[in-house]
DNA sequence: AATAATACTTCGTGATATGATGTATTACAC
DNA sequence: GTGTAATACATCATATCACGAAGTATTATT
C-alpha cells in the first residue's frame, strides 16, 4: 500500500488496537498486520509521539523476566479517534472527487 | 484537516482535476477547493511531480496576453487512478479496524 | 548449541506539504 | 489613472514522518 496514504492512518491504527485494552509494541504490530503493516521503528516512534500529546500513558511491567512496556489510552486519545471519524466523511468527499464520473454507464 | 491524511490524497486529487479536460495551476486549485485545499506551492510541487513521474504531460500556451501551463493527463495517469481505486479497498478495511465496535448498541 | 521469536531502542535518510517570498500581467474599483 | 485584487507560476527553507539498518537482551524451540 501507498506509504503516503499509510501516514494518518498509522497513528489511529495504533490508538485502536489499544482502545479496548492496554497492549504491547509486539502485541500491536500483530494486531494491526492484518489490516495494515508497521515496522517496529515507525511503531516506537509513533508510540513516544503519542505519548507526547497525551493520547496515552506508559506503564512498564515484567512479564516473564522480561519488561513489557504497557500502553493505555487516554480521553484525548479516544478524543482524537472520535475527531478521526468527523474527518473520515471529508476524506470520502475527497473520494468521491476521485471517482467522479467513473461508474461504468456514464452518461454525457 | 489532517495534513497527514491529505498526503496520499493530494496526488490523485491533482490528477482527477485534469481528468476529464486539460486543465491549469490556479483553475484546479479552485475545483479542488469544495473537496480539499491545496496551497500553491504544494501543487505545482506536486505537478512537477507528477511530470517527472509521466503522470502528466505540460503545454505552454498563451491566454489574454499571459503564459499558462496546461496539464494533461497520461495513460499511465489514469492508471495511478485505478490502481488509487484498489487501493481504496485497503483503506476502507483499516477504517472498519479503527472504528471496530464503535456501534451504539454494542454487544460484549 | 543454535536458531527463532519476543521486545524495545537509536540513527540516518528520503519524501513531501507548506509558508514565505518573488515576478509579472490583467481586471476592477475609486 | 492609480491602487488593489485577481490571475499565474516559481523557488527556497523548514518541519514532519515512515522506514530500513543495526543494536541489545531474554525466552522458546529444534
Amino acid at each position: 500500500m501507498d506509504i503516503q496514504l499509510k501516514r494518518g492512518l498509522l497513528d489511529v491504527c495504533v490508538l485502536a488496537a489499544i482502545k479496548s485494552e492496554d497492549s504491547y509494541g509486539y502485541k500491536i504490530i500483530k494486531d494491526m498486520k492484518p489490516y495494515i503493516e508497521i515496522s517496529e521503528s515507525t511503531l516506537y516512534t509513533i508510540l513516544k509521539r503519542l505519548e507526547l500529546a497525551g493520547m496515552l500513558t506508559v506503564r512498564t511491567s515484567e512479564h516473564g523476566g522480561r519488561l513489557r512496556k504497557y500502553y493505555h489510552i487516554t480521553k484525548a486519545g479516544l478524543g482524537r479517534l472520535e475527531d478521526f471519524k468527523d474527518e473520515w466523511r471529508e476524506v470520502m468527499s475527497i473520494y468521491q472527487f476521485v471517482t467522479l464520473g467513473d461508474t461504468k454507464n456514464e452518461k454525457k
